[in-house]
RNA sequence: GCCGAAGUGGCGAAACUGGUAGACGCGCCAGGUUUAGGACCUGGUGGGGAAACCCAUGAGAGUUCGAAUCUCUCCUUCGGCACCA
């Protein structure tokens, strides 16, 4: 009687089984070399797994499960960002805590994953909103603050409207909330930031070093925005007063000096309010500066290029070339945060500029030669021969930059777009910022008594007056339990409410204090979770300190850095360039091993909906994998979403796609579980391979030379189809060798093995496997077996194919030629000529040019 | 506007450094097994044509004995950035 493949039944039992043997712990002393797959781990949010977190789940699953049959230890962990505004909004909601809803959350995700058959390292689970957890996010905070890389300022900051939060720059998208897609307008708040900007060359230079996908690169590169020019001093006159006045500018393009007709200021620039008293239309600038400064980004965006500004009258620069006097304007089109918030004005050779000036009528000169003279009506932006430029006239723009700046007294500086990192969030569901502000501290360090040389004063109270951190051996600051948690529209902190918890006293002077109530955003404990994983139970327990830290140095080394990483595309300039920040910092404090944390990154697809859509529940087009994992199994899923296309492009949920995978495996079954183990008879019979065998033998080391190398390339649709192809051959094939087709089936197992764990499992072990098939050595293929000896060369006339001829290997051009001229096609193709030409391709063709 | 990726059957897609276009799978069609059903088995399945053959990889040109693949122009879709001087 003929056994049935029942997925339902056999998944359950094998996760068991390896649950208990601990099949995927990973050990920290092992002697195998160590390998480091690391997937992006979840955020649980109730709506419960994604079949997008499958896809990508199961890609690394496979890369990991090949690995350690490849003898490594593999380390493959998991856990939970379970920080964040939906958690916190789902709450507001409900009224239950997010405490309580993360744990659902997480409990469900968990069940859900292990239904799965992943090979997490499940002793290795950690979560974001653990105290035990965030106490280190925490203390690695004040490591920030210790360097004088975190300080608070007041600035002008995101708001999300909807969210009732500040963001970061990165999170701001096309003047919207990345997250709820909510209107986004500039606020002045203190906020605290961490100075990313400090390791911007860091790292743009990392880059070079690692092995990520080229888009994630670009990516990168383009946000920290690299670009070489030079700062520019213009003195400043008055037509009324004597002023000793100077506007510091920054350009690329030094090289077009003497076609600077004005200067432009950002409506935030210091000198407007500095000279209020000898701009003469004082009221009209003021006003315009109101009025940019309500504008949200949205509306700036809108806008387009529809330039504003006004004439600062009364106050002129000097062109320090040309020496002549030039009008100074104020306009938005001029960014505040970016070189130093004003900018020469060279319209002929800017667009922006040029627009600019049409618009008020500024003068436009010509100082670099157009190559094609035709075009007027716009700015030449490119580089060329200077000319109108006195001295310097007939110069190529790359000697000019370095010389004009020279002559002038400018310096040559280098600029970037990347900006700080906002670092504070006025919500609750976060993690607290171990700071306290304490008034006589502040005054002790201001006053002129204090010597700050003798202070036992940190760099970050130094730099943040009266901000005294958390001692080591009182973190965590936990998280209050409150019975609101709703935001303000004051933009504080739903913390701030709790007075009982804001009053503290001062760790430094033992003084009546407060807490910062701000937490920290939800990028925080992702920042440095790949090192979490490798980190012991003790170090969790243990108090926050350098030397509990240092304890686990040695698994840092052990382990990092990550081998594979893989996520999705939306978090290159986000996380991935936060984590690499936080990671880089560490290392300069000699914490962690390396500088760069991941060295090999790749991106999937998204898995989108029926029509082509964002899965999402208002269009209703959710699928569930619950539902499918009970009614096709979890390997059947697996390879579906591992066969549904190429792993780094979208793909579209086809719902009846999956039932092609699901055959393949109940094929599968049926081909082996009902094998009968050969006896030692049955081997003498086949001394001689039969041809039969001899063509499944070349295809079974043709698949494991597929297989393994689309797996290292993600080709995982292919390696998948391949698996199909060698299935297809073995149920046709009548191989009367018992013992090789049982060797055959065995290494076919291998292969499926990371696919499809559960089946490979079980019919590993009805075919008299004593190990798990997750233990044994990944398959190897024979060289000589692959190559074939007959080879079908294509016969073509002047490029069309018109013929197939079967041949040996080793076979020459003239006995091709003889039997090509023999095919009825062929001959029927020449047409009694004689061709003009012959080429030869060995192995492949023949091609007849008449 | 700038940067990047991609356009191949009814559908998801294959095609290694230019060398048999459409592997593999879904769907569909025909037949079979079954009391019946199909998430079963066998065969077929780009278009035109009776056939010989011809036409087909977004459009158009080019290079080549030969182009889905290389070059140029254009069109479309998706992703990123968006006044960064």
């Amino acid at each position: 009687m003929p056994s049935k493949y029942n997925p339902q039944k056999i998944e359950k039992k094998w996760q068991k089984v390896w649950e208990q043997k601990k099949l995927y712990k990973t050990s920290n002393t092992s002697q195998k070399k160590k390998y480091y797959a690391l997937i992006e781990f979840p955020y649980p949010s109730g709506d419960g797994l994604h079949v997008g977190h499958v896809r990508s789940y199961t890609a690394m699953d496979i890369v990991a499960r090949k690995r350690r049959m490849q003898g490594h230890n593999v380390l493959y962990p998991i856990g939970w960002d379970a920080f964040g505004l939906p958690t916190e909004n789902y709450a507001i909601k409900t009224g239950s805590h997010p405490k309580i809803v993360t744990k659902r959350n997480t409990d469900t995700f968990r069940r859900q994953l292990k239904s799965l058959g992943f090979s997490f390292d499940w002793s290795r689970e950690i979560n974001t909103t653990d105290p035990d957890y965030y106490k280190w996010t925490q203390w690695i905070f004040l490591k920030f603050f210790e360097a004088g890389l975190a300080y608070k300022a007041r600035t002008f900051i995101n708001w999300c409207t909807k969210c009732k939060i500040g963001l970061a720059n990165e999170e701001v998208v096309a003047g919207r909330c990345e997250r709820c897609g909510g209107e986004v307008v500039r606020r002045e708040k203190e906020q605290w930031m961490l100075k990313i900007t400090a390791y911007a060359e860091k790292l743009l230079k990392g880059l070079q070093d690692v092995d990520y996908i080229p888009e994630a690169k670009i990516q990168q590169e383009n946000w920290i925005g690299r670009s070489e020019g030079a700062t520019i001093k213009f003195k400043v006159q008055s037509s009324k007063f004597k002023i000793n006045e100077e506007i510091e500018i920054f350009t690329t393009r030094a090289d077009t000096l003497f076609g600077a007709t004005y200067l432009a200021l950002s409506p935030e620039h210091k000198l407007i309010a500095k000279r209020k008293m000898q701009i003469v239309n004082w009221k009209e600038v003021e006003s315009y500066i109101t009025a940019t400064k309500k504008k949200t980004d949205i509306e700036h965006t809108a806008e387009g290029k529809e330039k504003t500004g006004m004439e600062l009258k009364g106050i002129k620069a000097i062109n320090p070339a040309t020496k002549e006097e030039i009008p100074i304007w104020v306009s938005d089109y001029v960014l505040a945060g970016y070189g130093t918030g004003a900018i020469m004005a060279v319209p002929a050779h800017d667009e922006r500029d040029f627009e600019f000036a049409k618009k008020f009528g500024l003068p436009v000169r010509e100082v670099i030669q157009q190559p094609n003279v035709s075009v007027l009506n716009t700015a030449y932006a490119g580089e060329g021969v200077l000319v109108n430029s006195s001295s310097f006239t007939g110069m190529q723009s790359i000697e000019a930059k370095k010389a004009i700046a020279e002559f002038v007294g400018g310096k040559i500086t280098i600029q970037y777009k990347l900006r700080d990192w906002i670092f504070s969030r006025q919500r609750y569901w976060g993690e607290p910022i171990p700071l306290i502000f304490c008034e006589r501290c502040k005054k002790l360090i201001k006053s002129s008594k204090f010597k700050v040389q003798s202070s036992k004063f940190i760099k970050g109270e130094l730099l943040n007056p009266g901000w005294i951190p958390i001692k080591e051996k009182d973190l965590p600051v936990e998280l209050p339990h409150v019975k609101s948690y709703t935001p303000t529209d004051t933009g504080e902190s739903p913390l701030a409410g709790i007075a009982s918890w804001v009053r503290v006293k001062c760790p430094r002077c033992g003084g009546a204090a407060r807490r910062e109530t701000d937490v920290m955003p939800n990028w925080a404990g992702s920042s440095w979770y790949f090192l979490a994983y490798l980190m012991s139970k003790k170090a969790f327990k243990n108090k926050t300190s350098i030397g509990n830290w240092k304890l686990e140095i040695g698994n840092f080394r052990h382990f990092m850095p990550v081998d594979w990483y893989n996520g999705g595309m939306e978090h290159t300039v986000l996380h991935l360039l936060y984590s690499r920040f936080w990671n880089q910092f560490l290392h300069d404090i000699k914490l962690v091993p390396t500088a760069e944390p991941y060295k090999k990154r790749t991106s999937h697809g998204l898995i989108l909906g029926e029509g082509g859509d964002k899965m999402s529940k208002s269009r209703g087009n959710v699928v569930n994998p619950d539902m499918l994992v009970r009614e096709f199994g979890a390997d059947a899923l697996r390879m579906y979403e591992m066969f549904i296309g190429p792993f780094n492009q979208a793909a579209v949920w086809d719902p009846r796609g999956i039932i092609g995978t699901r055959r393949f495996l109940e094929r599968t079954w049926n081909l082996i579980s009902n094998f009968q183990k050969p006896s030692s008879k049955q081997d003498l019979i086949s001394k001689n391979k039969s041809s039969n065998q001899k063509r499944i033998e070349q295809l079974l080391h043709q698949t494991i030379k597929k297989v393994s190398e689309d797996i290292e390339n993600l080709r995982i649709n292919t390696a998948v189809s391949s698996l199909m192809i060698l299935l297809n051959e073995m149920e046709k094939s009548e191989i009367r060798n018992p013992k090789f087709e049982m060797s055959c089936k065995k290494t076919f197992l291998r292969l499926l093995a990371p696919f499809a764990p559960h089946i490979a499992e079980e019919l590993w072990q009805k075919s008299g496997g004593k190990k798990s098939v997750h233990l044994e050595p990944w398959p190897k293929f024979d060289k000589t077996l692959i190559t074939e000896d007959i080879i079908t060369l294509v016969v073509q006339v002047n490029g069309k194919m018109r013929a197939t001829l079967k041949a040996s290997i080793g076979i020459s051009q003239k006995e091709v030629e003889r039997l090509a001229f023999a095919d009825v096609r062929v001959i029927k193709a020449l047409d009694g000529k004689h061709p003009a030409r012959v080429i030869y391709v060995p192995g492949k063709l023949i091609n007849f040019v008449l």
